[in-house]
DNA sequence: TTCGATTTCGGAAACGTTTCCCGTCATAAT
DNA sequence: ATTATGACGGGAAACGTTTCCGAAATCGAA
């Protein structure tokens, strides 16, 4: 590779017959330049190619231009969407995004803020898996702005950034839309309880009172353990007539063994799921869920983050919700059965 | 927030009572400097908590130890795997990477070679969707290692960038496999020929002669293509044996399709699809699938790199292919028939 | 002790910008 | 013509590092 020396702002002056000040302002359209000596000077600068130095900028105006993007794992349904939305909004207010996976393990989580010290990005879009009192401290003290991308985390009321989630307990939801086309024996499908503890607490506060053997907890939130929660559902005497699986991948599954155990879904057992990832819609049944609003809330939090870094009186912290929606498919469709018509 | 002054190479210095070559040399351990001298300057650098500026180590030492990964679109099926492997690799080699999203849009991923220029990164990670000359010729020009992902393109042979790809056609495999298992009337069902021409001449080249009726152009490459697909060719007098799917989700709908017309899969027809994604695994019937490898890819091409980027003397440029795998699931099971036993 | 060799350390230049401050020049008012 | 008033442009400092180079200190040997 040619080792072209790389074209300086001092070279386009040069080239320019002007001073280098002259040059920036000419560049940064920061006025105190008349129109044909700016002109001029960028009619060089296309020439020559130049482009003027990140690290320079960066070092001068002491910011970045760039965010950090802190998620779980990329790999996971509904990252890649909050990715996407993220960078979009970064794009439109030319600034760059740093990709960062804590892998959802709370102690990466901690490592991650400290790395992200190190990375000199002028804020932070933070999507936390795990939340211990630790990491609200290093969020407070984190020295740049903070946004983050909630779901059911129980935060502290004074913890100094935005705050971007849901208006209503997504697993609420689930509850309501089952009880309201009148099954009576739901249960509930998940990960051990401490892993999304939220998405069950709901389940807890929608029954009068739980039946504990209608309550099955999985090792993860696959598809596997939606096969092994169906497994067990039909081990019982008394089966639930409905399941709120605590996401997708564990509501396909569910489904996907009723149908090799001869369990006719909606018409024996209503499933919902949530995450409203597209596989929903490639099963049969297609199955219920309910939508967490990905995109809507990365590109919020995005913007609320970028919105704090440029502005120049500290703002107050804003907590935003979205609606989240329920769609409603064929794994939960109301049976026709009696006094419906 | 507290506008805490933030701590400098210089403060340590002189807190510590030693000149700032010192603090620098005790930081990055480049040697003259004496142990005790050393140990003393850390202690205070972890007293005061300094790290040190990025963008003025980037200005001194060239170099910004970030690369950019300009992908189609990560919110597509295989992207996420990618991401993933190039950001283990990157991290483990001390570097971050920047997402840009090209929008799998030819025009974009023009641009976006602009954009890394104004970037300065150290390095580009690209995966092609088009590939026009000019893309060549601008990674040519790029002026930083570049590392090329590639599926199926067709490169000129003096690329000077890394390659890593597929050993066989991935479409080749699907075809041979299909012919294997004794079917004899093949259909393609996929994309416009002139999105992912590779993949529609592997079956062109498999067969003998191409029965034009067994061929099926859709718009996309989504779950609803593969149902008209399927209707197509259940409205055919003769329907095809088997069918070679452009990618998994067109394969997810035409199975879905077929079960509602009573299709049964893989006894009248089989199918098989491409990317290997988990979706593959929650049909019923399971859908056979090739797997193209994306995380091996991913890893290897940031190794690749990275190694560039950090190697003192240019190196050769390297073209690596990764052995696509068969997965053979339920959808292209050989039918139990005659002469097997 | 003295001297040369070897460590160890500090000063200062350089990396490429932005921006402050000041001089120059044109313009208009007197 | 003279001068006040801006507009325009240039020089230089500053941002926070790394690293070159030379000075000081230490050490071993004579």
């Amino acid at each position: 590779m040619v080792n072209r020396k790389r074209v300086t702002i001092e070279d386009v002056a040069k080239q320019a017959g002007v001073g280098i000040a002259t040059v920036s302002r000419a560049l940064n359209n920061s006025g105190g330049i008349s129109a044909k000596t700016k002109a001029r000077v960028l009619q060089v600068v296309a020439e020559m190619g130049f482009v003027p130095n990140t690290s320079a900028q960066s070092l001068k105006i002491r910011q970045t231009r760039q965010i950090a993007l802190a998620v779980p794992d990329i790999r996971n349904a509904i990252i890649p969407d909050i990715a996407w939305a993220v960078e979009q909004a970064a794009k439109q207010h030319d600034y760059r995004v740093v990709q960062i996976n804590t892998l959802g393990n709370a102690r990466l989580e901690l490592e991650t803020l400290r790395e992200i010290k190190k990375l000199h990005v002028d804020g932070l879009v933070i999507m936390p898996l795990a939340y211990p009192k630790t990491l609200e401290n290093m969020i407070n003290h984190a020295g740049i702005p903070v946004s983050v991308i909630n779901y059911g985390k129980t935060l502290s009321r004074d913890l100094k950034a935005d705050i971007v989630g849901l208006a209503r307990q997504e697993g609420k939801l689930v509850m309501e839309h089952l009880l309201q086309i009148g099954r009576t024996r739901i249960a509930y499908a998940g990960a051990p309880k401490d892993k999304i503890e939220e998405r069950y607490r709901a389940y807890e506060q929608s029954l009068r009172q739980v039946d504990p053997s209608l309550v099955y907890f999985g090792e993860d939130f696959s598809f596997e353990t939606g096969r092994q929660a169906a497994n067990y559902f039909y081990s019982l005497k008394n089966m639930p007539d409905a399941i709120y699986a605590v996401n997708d991948m564990v509501a396909i599954g569910i489904v996907n063994r009723f149908k090799e155990l001869g369990v006719r879904v909606p018409e024996d057992v209503a499933v919902c799921g949530i995450d409203n990832n597209l596989w929903t819609t490639v099963t049969s049944p297609q199955i219920s869920s309910v939508s967490i609003m990905g995109a809507e809330v990365g590109r919020l939090a995005a913007e609320l983050l970028l919105k704090r870094i440029q502005s120049p009186e500290p703002l107050e912290y804003e907590r935003v919700e979205f609606e989240p929606r329920l769609i409603v498919r064929e794994s939960s469709v109301k049976p026709y059965s009696r006094s419906d018509s």
